[in-house]
DNA sequence: CATCTGTTATAATATTTGTATAACAGATGC
DNA sequence: GCATCTGTTATACAAATATTATAACAGATG
């Protein structure tokens, strides 16, 4: 997998890998069953310290999408809880499409975009 | 305005704050001309720090929401750039939908909750 | 002229983020 | 057995962010 880490930008460290391994699982970059690099590993590859990619893929075990093995690292297991996902979803909805609403994006734009994005997400 | 402010929450009140102010401005709760409260008054009324609110006001103002009057105070000002905002948008929903493909939850069932929040806001 | 604006400055505190070391216990492979 | 790989845990430190607390200033209002 390729990192795209923005040592710029003022989302945190943690956060940029965090969304990144979400979006390789949604990619089917990683599938069920596989293992992510190792801490350390990862830590060396990007250049960052090991305890900001411990604390990213804590937050994923949090969120469900890994567990964490001491033998085999962090391993890929989904944890569907689709009703606290679809809770988390429309939150963030919420203030998004609010965002939008005063910026003039219709509703049909919106649906579009969902459209072209979702098609990346194994299209179903 | 009726605020609701958790001050447990692991978001910042000024986040908090400025969230609920979009969504004012979605539900035309508020609406272009409308003037919020003043800082004080609405730090006064919450019961927080003056600097807390204005730090809102001008990330609102930054976003192109409000202008800023030394008279009149915060003024709802909707400064529309479109592509702006649908690139804002897009880069938001797809780790948002990233969670959702992982998560179970269809396009279907996304378009949905679209078009029931859009239904609050005018339903353009 | 008192009172209302936002603005600016300074300071203190708490939390978050990221780094730097270091050690520990369990598992793996030779 | 032993070196090496895991994640885990414990400190410590620096920097940035969030929040509060005062205080003063300049412009506008009535």
């Amino acid at each position: 997998m390729y990192w795209e880490i923005d040592f710029n930008s003022e989302e945190a460290l943690y956060m940029q890998l965090h969304n990144q391994i979400i979006i390789g699982i949604a990619t089917e970059v990683y599938r069920e069953g596989d293992a992510l690099p190792s801490v350390r590993q990862l830590a060396d590859e990007i250049g960052i310290n090991m305890h900001t990619v411990n604390k990213a893929y804590n937050v994923l075990r949090q969120e469900g999408f890994v567990k964490v093995d001491r033998r085999k690292g962090a391993v890929i297991a989904v944890d569907v809880d689709k009703l606290r996902a679809l809770e988390l979803m429309k939150k963030d909805l919420k203030i998004l499409l609010a965002i939008g609403a005063c910026k003039n994006i219709s509703r049909a734009e919106v649906h579009a975009l969902i459209d072209e994005i979702y098609m990346e997400y194994g299209g179903e």
